[in-house]
DNA sequence: TATTGTTATACTCTATAACTATA
DNA sequence: TATAGTTATAGAGTATAACAATA
């Protein structure tokens, strides 16, 4: 199934009832962020599916280009990745031709991970893509709940 | 390889970790969004934990508990569950003596749910640990942080 | 002994198709 | 024909464990 047609198939899921109430779940954050979450990750999988990318992808070569030679475990635990499912995720990367993984010369059990030229053009048009998946989620959000919502939740540490 | 070299190597793979920056990422909602949810889902399901629930079951008992006699099709669409995935949830429910599965007088199709006087119990419990994990967020967030983002993602309006 | 990358496995979640009983 | 609930299955995502090479 193509994934613009998956994706109608999910709002129709997500689609709610007008008629139910949810009850408590109105008043905790959690419920909201879930939803939001849910529509964001619709939203930017679609814009960026043109491009043959997925927003976990997109991560992955937005860091490495921000972090030449950085290994596969510092990758992966900066985006909450599990090292074993990174394994894959790079497979993928590198058979696209957007990835390198050379022996590090300081330590050799690790991957030194940089971007190809074709990566790094490919993550030029990622990045033009998720613009405009960002300037999405501001118009629906409201300009100013859109900045209330960025300044609070970059503000949040995480463990 | 001596223990004062062993340190340094930690020391240099710590720093490295440290020094991960997460280029564009850092301006995306949906980083953010994402990063909370994963935290929010962690605390809340350990605060479930202990009466045998987790937040999707705490969803639906919530959610019926609201609407009396709402159908499987109901409860699922409101909350973005699959029809097919809501079964196997409902059966954990029913097994567990939380609700009960009445056909429907008005359609012999469509199962009426409704919460058992134990699933009424259970989910006042539930209401508690919810509240005490709301109160973490707002406490880790800061409290004009958690209005901010209650506000701002509140207002987001789901296909 | 510990760590990096890797493979393997199991379990959950999601999506879809198909069946049954009703409408 | 269509819908509510159900079953079955396939594909992701997540969590572990174990192994080889290297530290």
């Amino acid at each position: 199934m193509p994934k613009s047609e998956r994706a109608r198939a999910q709002r129709d899921v997500a689609r709610q009832d007008a008629r139910i109430d949810l009850g408590e779940l109105e008043s905790h954050l959690g419920y909201f962020v879930r939803r939001l979450q849910h529509w964001i990750f619709r939203d930017v999988n679609a814009a960026l599916a043109p491009i043959e990318l997925d927003v976990i992808l997109y991560s992955i070569l937005e860091t490495i280009a921000a972090n030449p030679g950085a290994t596969q475990i510092a990758v992966a635990g900066a985006l909450g990745i599990e090292r074993a499912r990174m394994v894959a995720l790079l497979d993928d990367l590198q058979q696209a031709g957007l990835i390198v993984r050379e022996r590090s010369e300081q330590d050799r059990r690790a991957h030194a991970l940089g971007l190809t030229p074709r990566g790094r053009m490919i993550l030029k048009k990622a990045n033009v893509a998720v613009a405009a998946h960002e300037k999405r989620v501001a118009r629906r959000l409201g300009a100013d709940n859109y900045r209330r919502a960025l300044t609070a939740l970059s503000q949040f540490e995480t463990d």
